[in-house]
DNA sequence: CAGATCTCAGCTATACTGAAATGC
DNA sequence: CGCATTTCAGTATAGCTGAGATCT
């Protein structure tokens, strides 16, 4: 989150730049979890974990699965779940079914978090989105989510 | 940059965040990324390094004002000028007008490698863009730039 | 003196790789 | 056996902080 003084100074990025979608895209992420980063903080939890702990909000699922629906490493999921089991946030526990697999369950401290987290998350948005007017709200979204859905499968 | 299996996973991503503009952002940036950074790992050259390169055909430059142009912390712009100056693509010396600066300037080496760069990165963003009709890409970055502009200056 | 600039050491978060242990 | 899952150790990048040296 930058101030007026850095505002003009960002303002006088080379206009190529200004001209690559990339760049804009990395630009607008980087104010995004500005923008955000507050909420997080003072709830006591990161983005990823509230990311799984959302994805836990439609049922329990095991480790590699939240990793594959988040787009989040195995190996990042394993330790970010070990930190939501230490706050009690979720359960973790082996699948009888296939016993390499652990089941992951939002406890009710778990929905508890999510709530105020969402609360505070959906704020930020409010606070991002503020120079827009609802319809181009509407139109970011859904061009970012084309380009997502559409660009991903494309791509090799 | 995600085969078809992943991204069918990943459209399994609870509704919950697809709904989020800046989860919808994060995703975008780092595929964004992703196509990217082929053409920079070809070109021996990193994200930020471009970046300063592109700076400076706009003229020379010391590296604080750099910095604050790219919004890249000064002591990131301190090693990245290190390595440009290590592969003769800047020349850093010190400001006799000030001499607590460096000005940095584009040597010829430089602005080839630039040149090439830049080729590469206009092809990573036809790729980027390819879902996206011609309109809709200018729509896109139109929104992301009223993002920034209007955003960055009215926080805090 | 205050303040700007450059540099270095070190920190955090994110994203990812490789390998081992376990189980299907 | 091949393959999937979890876990750990380690790597790389981006973004940032603090402190010191130098200079205006």
């Amino acid at each position: 989150v930058l101030g007026v003084s850095e505002r003009a100074e960002l303002t006088a990025a080379p206009e190529r730049l200004w001209e690559l979608p990339s760049w804009l895209l990395n630009r607008a992420a980087r104010h995004a979890t500005a923008e955000v980063a507050a909420a997080f903080e003072a709830a006591g939890a990161s983005r990823q974990q509230f990311t799984v702990l959302t994805a836990l909000t439609e049922g329990p699922a095991s480790q590699a699965t939240l990793g594959r629906r988040l787009g989040i490493d195995r190996s990042d999921i394993a330790a970010i779940v070990g930190e939501l089991e230490r706050g009690a946030l979720i359960e973790r526990r082996r699948d009888e079914d296939d016993r390499r697999r652990n089941v992951v369950t939002l406890t009710p401290a778990g929905r508890d978090a999510l709530a105020r987290l969402d609360r505070a998350v959906e704020a930020a948005q409010e606070q991002l989105l503020a120079p827009l007017a609802p319809h181009e709200r509407e139109e970011l979204a859904r061009l970012l989510i084309r380009l997502l859905t559409a660009g991903e499968r494309a791509t090799r």
